[in-house]
DNA sequence: CGCATTTGACCCGCGC
DNA sequence: GCGCGGGTCAAATGCG
């Protein structure tokens, strides 16, 4: 994958992932063994490559369909919503919704949908947004890592999930309002569901933790997305991002790629730095 | 010793 | 008014 192709992420039709390599610009000539070898070898991976661009053309064709229905879903809801205005509703619509976005899609915050349903006719009440973190499903502490220094205050097992619920209060800056709550979604325990309430005071995050306690955040985290709105084109531009870096991650691991890749660089070199007869 | 975490107790809102 | 459940407090505990 080139830095342009990836580059031009952001501006790419979902369903045309470019995930090809150039792999066509092996010079004919090149006759001897190794680069024989190094041909076919790049056909193999070229060939191999179409059909992984056609998988994730699939995937993300099942995501976008995904998508539409998860919409649909949140569309009728609303409606329903409208029609009802108890305080019980409210909270059990909250904890529905954010359950099913979950198995729709991992990907997706659900701050824009979930304030929605939560608040419709409230303005005053703190921002509220949730956040998916998937972490080893074998580690069992409640700590993520975003960036700001929080201070546990509390941990309570609620009704409608077996898995502890964390309390913390930003401890980053003094007065700082911002509270979260950690815990472990029921259909996938290796996630952790984190929900921020407020905003923070100040404006700088942290970007190592350190000094609490030696019961630093869990680093392994993959934050699967960040704590902005995203809108359908930030999705696509991060799906398309990440399955970029997946492929990029393992074909850098793979060791006949970077032998082949260092075969052709030096084999390259050697040609350019030899004088033609 | 100071600070963060743990955890049982307490508070409060809501439904019946 | 009572019980339930979620959220918070604060004393006890642990760690560097």
């Amino acid at each position: 994958m080139s830095l342009d192709s990836e580059a031009n992420l952001s501006s790419m039709e979902p369903t045309c992932v470019d995930t090809s390599l150039n792999l066509n610009v092996i010079p004919s000539s090149h006759t001897d063994i190794a680069g024989e070898v190094l041909v076919e070898e790049l056909r193999r991976l070229n060939c191999e490559n179409k059909m992984l661009t056609a998988t994730l053309n699939h995937v993300y064709e099942n995501y976008l369909a995904l998508q539409k229905h998860l919409s649909e879903f949140n569309r009728l809801k609303n409606a329903n919503f409208e029609k009802e205005e108890t305080a019980s509703l409210k909270r059990k619509v909250d904890s529905e919704n954010c359950s099913n976005l979950f198995c729709v899609n991992a990907l997706t915050e659900c701050s824009s949908e979930e304030e929605t349903f939560k608040k419709p006719k409230q303005s005053t009440t703190p921002k509220v947004h949730k956040v998916f973190v998937r972490t080893d499903a074998s580690d069992t502490s409640l700590y993520v890592r975003d960036g700001y220094q929080w201070r546990k205050y509390g941990q309570k097992v609620t009704r409608d999930n077996p898995s502890p619920r964390a309390y913390f209060k930003c401890s980053y800056a003094p007065g700082c309002p911002v509270k979260k709550k950690v815990q472990r979604s029921m259909e996938d325990p290796s996630v952790l569901v984190t929900t921020y309430e407020g905003e923070h005071n100040h404006g700088e995050h942290q970007t190592e933790i350190s000094g609490n306690s030696g019961k630093s955040e869990s680093g392994e985290a993959l934050e699967l997305v960040q704590s902005r709105v995203v809108d359908m084109n930030g999705q696509k531009s991060l799906i398309q991002q990440f399955l970029v870096q997946q492929m990029a991650n393992s074909l850098t691991r793979d060791p006949n790629f970077t032998a082949a890749l260092a075969s052709a660089i030096s084999g390259n070199l050697h040609h350019t730095s030899t004088p033609k007869r």
